[in-house]
DNA sequence: AAGATACTTGACTATTTTAGTCAGGTTTAT
DNA sequence: ATAAACCTGACTAAAATAGTCAAGTATCTT
């Protein structure tokens, strides 16, 4: 079980942008810079970030994206649908009745499952980008 | 974010196998038709499993696997070490003081993702093959 | 008006990981 | 003896991931 690229970069890049967003806008290239990640990458990121409304761009020189909501209004959950980084545990489809296995019946772990992907989605709701960038800001003291 | 067959199996077949091993070993063929799983696959992981002593084996006729301890002595934690599915989120070494982006301080988001690693480990270390035996059964009533 | 900067889009590809399969064993109860 | 079941290691197909590449369009600065 693993946290993928896409997931990590997307809240990576945000919080880098977060952080100078309100001074002017912040272009893919500088994030790319400072944080290593691939230029062409962090174009489809924020090309989804910004279809979801989490981001707002501004092109033409000077040009970059700044946040489109207030830091705290964006959650982890958000950004992690926005770049389609699912949580998946279950392996059979939720709605339907029948089991992993093929059988009619869910299996001996299909409500362990369930709770383990409530359980790590309950972070996602709760963290904040503000929370990261405040985070951030007292380590730095 | 998602979690491989390998753990999954895993603790499927050992909450098979703890509902019957008190009256007798129990054989991998049947766990594969109970629970669908691949005979040949089953055998790769039951091998880790008897290798990290979490069930034991009787060669033989008649023979199979039964658990090396009490259901409520094997959490979570140890089926999935024993199988190697671990939970990753962060992208750098944890030991090392370099980041993943290559530079000398850790990432923006090294805090959270690590904070993200406890959490879901936390569910893990609570969660006992007893809890989940226990589960079905109240379930079936 | 020109040039540079930066966003936009879609297709393509290499690499890695996962999820098995397969072929050949060995042990032991009956 | 023979069948049931464990044991081992190598091999492979499929899927997912993590990018790259190419060809744009918009806008600011000079
Ligand atoms: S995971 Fe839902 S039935 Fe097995
Ligand atoms: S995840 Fe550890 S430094 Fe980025």
């Amino acid at each position: 079980m693993k946290l993928t690229s896409k997931g990590r970069y997307a809240v990576m890049a945000l919080a880098d942008l977060a952080r100078f967003d309100n001074i002017s806008p912040v272009s893919l290239r500088d994030i790319s810079l400072r944080q290593g990640i691939s230029l062409d990458y962090l174009e489809q990121i924020f090309s989804k970030l910004r279809k979801k409304e989490i981001v707002q761009s501004i092109r033409g020189t000077q040009g970059g994206y700044v946040l489109n909501k207030k830091a705290k209004d964006i959650k982890l959950t958000n950004i992690f649908d926005a770049v389609d980084e699912k949580v998946k545990t279950v392996q059979c489809k939720k709605e339907s009745k029948k089991g992993c296995n093929g059988k009619s019946t869910k299996c001996l772990t299909h409500n362990l499952w369930d709770e383990l992907e409530n359980h790590i989605n309950n972070f996602f709701k709760e963290k904040s980008l503000e929370d990261l960038v405040k985070e951030n800001i007292e380590r730095r003291i």
